[in-house]
DNA sequence: CAGTGAGCGAGCTTCCGCTTGACTT
């Protein structure tokens, strides 16, 4: 008889390439990630009973577990092909106890792969494993020491400042990442100093160059008295090319993307925010109809490896013998994996090599086309050979002053072939033709001051460098991780850069005052030391919750007696009055942002929207107010406060200050080149100026 | 490009890590 079977993977997406790569005999089902997990309203950790957990089926999953469950019942055998790695055993684990519960019967076996590949699947289905118990424990006590730390915190947060606070093992410390760094942009001092440009002159050849040397020692000159000392000491003497070098120097491609990478460089090269790409990932991940079928662009876009399949690597060989013989190298170029990598998927890669930036234009759409590009491009180029530049430059010697102009040119442009999206702007600098021994004419000396510029903010790009270089966080998690800074008014994102509210200060001061350990980078680090000896030598994990436990609690417990409540010192005193009884008005941070409520509380219960400008409508005694579609959906916009009888709206936000010219409040406006700029939205009135004053958080 | 319009101030919040849809007004 024919023995039918279940495989159960995680992604939709996945399920439905491995049905068709496995055929008929095999349905192939995704259970959408956990299914079994611990509710979400206690801490259901049983502290008195070695921290067993309870589990529960996830809210909102029972009918994805039923069908799985029937599916199973009618096929007799299953496969669980959840993720190779900790996340993955678990899912596995659970599955398996909940099929068994169901009918104990079933025939349940364990199969993993880390690459989608025909070939990989196969190989994976003949060759069935059990479940691994201590990988499964390493996730266990991974789960329960996120929970107890989480919701040991949290509450804590809820009765000493605000209710709905939280705090964890790593949004706390990406929360102190940033407001350590803002620490020290807030404490930066600008140090002066002194470029000198030179300005020279061979027949009709002009030559400009820089002072790098003075008296063999790297300039460092710190002001313009010094600056004019050095000039005066170069004044009416003949400069000399000293030297002429030619310096080659290899490129490497870069290797291809991981989850962590891909958001950098799409934060830093299309300016998307970490989530945003993901989104659209996601979409090219899914596939996107071409010539009538449903095609997946790229591979996984969650990643911790940049591992490749022999088959995309034949795939990319052969489309580079095709298109780019020259730039193909004898052998594949491999990457290293990061040691702390889980290495459960292959690097973010197209699935395709032939369908090119190019050709898939016309089936998406502008967004998609970037992140694909840059996809493509890296890791096409990743299996090309190096790019060799020549860097001319050229020492011009005035007594102990050495000027310099120096070039840099392709030899060779190796993998720099197929990258357009994804190139360095190069700066093309024409350099004459001087040897050794020339001697030239001084047109003029330029002096130049410049300041340092210091530490700068995080943005998306540098945060998930920073988190998962210190094996913070996960693939799945690092755009989350930003998003609840964010959404807890934590942190706020102002161009790109993350900064740090008074809220967001007064949390990470008070967690890092109290609880150092834990929101340090190192607390992470040595809990996957821990894992790893739960995972590798079996170690007992319910011990090592216990060592972390016992005086974590006491400290939970200390704070909670002796730290004073410092609920409502946030609360901003403000100039409106409450037309109710007169009593002043306090700026309150709510559920849904900020709004005004009357200091009478609660004997006065009036509240009302933060006023952020006058409406300019004639004959109007309106507020503008930031708004939003009901739900609380889509993006804000600004309206009237006697809206319906006053319909007038702004898509961008008021500040305090009023227009010169016309008395129309003024807006902030993005302008990708110059920045926030403060211009009037006057239809009559054409004023517009850059933003140089610090205003209101 | 068009079009967008509560609520919050009492209760019941919160963690990290897997994964995608979405009851109706």
């Amino acid at each position: 008889m024919k023995v039918h079977t279940l495989l159960i993977v995680e992604s939709p997406a996945k399920a439905s390439t491995i049905e068709r790569y496995l055929g008929p005999g095999y349905t192939v089902s995704a259970s959408m990630g956990h299914l079994i997990d611990l509710p979400k309203s206690r801490i259901a950790i049983d502290e008195k009973n070695n921290f067993e957990p309870e589990y529960i089926t996830v809210r909102g999953k029972a009918k994805i577990l039923k069908d799985l469950q029937s599916k199973a019942n009618k096929a007799g055998h299953v496969l669980l092909a959840s993720d190779n790695d900790r996340e993955g055993e678990a899912i596995a684990y659970h599955l398996r106890n909940s099929l068994i519960k169901k009918n104990e019967n079933l025939e349940i076996e364990r199969i993993i792969f880390n690459e989608i590949t025909p070939a990989a699947i196969k190989e994976a289905v003949a060759k069935p494993i059990g479940i691994n118990e201590r990988k499964v424990n390493a996730q266990k006590a991974r789960r329960v020491l996120d929970r107890l730390v989480g919701y040991n915190l949290s509450p804590l947060l809820w009765s000493k400042v605000k209710n709905g606070l939280s705090a964890g093992r790593v949004q706390s410390v990406a929360l102190r990442l940033i407001c350590e760094r803002e620490k020290e942009v807030e404490s930066f001092i600008p140090d002066e100093y002194w470029s000198l440009d030179g300005e020279f002159k061979k027949g009709k050849t002009n030559i400009a160059a820089q002072l790098v040397l003075y008296k063999d020692k790297k300039i460092d000159i710190k002001d313009e008295a010094e600056i004019n000392r050095i000039i005066e000491e170069l004044k009416g003497v003949e400069p000399v090319v000293s030297a002429v070098k030619g310096v080659e120097k290899q490129l490497k491609p870069k290797a291809p993307f991981t989850t962590s990478t891909l958001q950098q460089t799409a934060a830093n090269r299309l300016g998307f925010t970490s989530r945003k790409t993901m989104q659209i990932a996601q979409q090219l991940y899914e596939g996107i109809n071409i010539d009538s079928s449903r095609v997946g662009l790229i591979t996984y876009m969650r990643t911790d490896s940049t591992r490749i399949s022999d088959m995309a690597i034949g795939e990319v060989r052969e489309w580079l013998e095709a298109n780019h013989p020259d730039e193909l190298p004898e052998t594949p170029n491999t990457y290293s994996v990061k040691k702390s990598a889980q290495d459960a998927h292959e690097a973010i890669r197209p699935t395709y090599i032939r369908y090119t930036p190019e050709e898939m234009k016309k089936h998406l759409n502008k967004d998609q086309i970037k992140l694909y590009t840059i996809i493509w491009e890296r890791f096409v180029s990743c299996q090309m050979i190096n790019a060799k530049t020549l860097t001319t430059s050229i020492d011009i010697k005035i007594n102990d002053a050495i000027f310099r102009i120096s070039s840099t040119k392709y030899l060779v442009k190796g993998f720099q072939t197929v990258i357009k999206m994804l190139k360095s702007k190069e700066k093309t600098v024409k350099i004459p033709t001087l040897k050794e021994g020339d001697s030239l004419e001084v047109e003029e000396f330029n002096a130049n001051q410049h300041f340092t510029t210091g530490p700068s903010r995080f943005t998306d790009a540098s945060i998930v460098k920073m988190l998962e270089e210190n094996g913070i966080g996960r693939p799945s998690t690092y755009a989350p991780i930003i998003s609840v800074l964010l959404d807890r008014y934590y942190v706020v994102r102002r161009n790109k850069q993350l900064q740090p509210t008074t809220l967001g200060k007064i949390i990470s001061d008070m967690l890092s005052t109290q609880f150092p350990n834990v929101v340090s980078q190192e607390f992470t680090a040595e809990m996957e030391q821990n894992l790893d000896r739960v995972e590798e030598e079996g170690v007992e994990w319910h011990q090592m919750i216990g060592k972390f436990y016992a005086p974590f609690k006491k400290q939970v417990d200390h704070v909670n007696e002796t730290l004073e409540s410092i609920k409502g010192v946030l609360d901003e005193p403000t100039d409106e009055v409450c037309e109710k009884c007169g009593s002043p008005m306090v700026k309150k941070l709510g559920r849904f942002g900020f709004f005004l409520a009357c200091s009478g509380f609660p004997d006065c219960r009036n509240t009302k929207a933060v006023p952020l400008a006058d409406c300019p409508k004639e004959g109007c005694d309106g507020k503008i107010v930031a708004r939003r579609k009901a739900g609380g959906k889509g993006k804000e916009f600004y309206g009237c406060s006697n809206y319906p009888e006053c319909e007038f709206i702004s898509h961008f936000k008021p500040t305090s200050s009023k227009c010169p010219k016309c008395g129309y409040f003024l807006v902030e406006k993005n302008d990708k080149k110059i920045g926030t700029v403060k211009s009037c939205i006057n239809p009559d009135c054409d004023f517009l100026h850059t933003h140089e004053d610090s205003d209101e958080g």
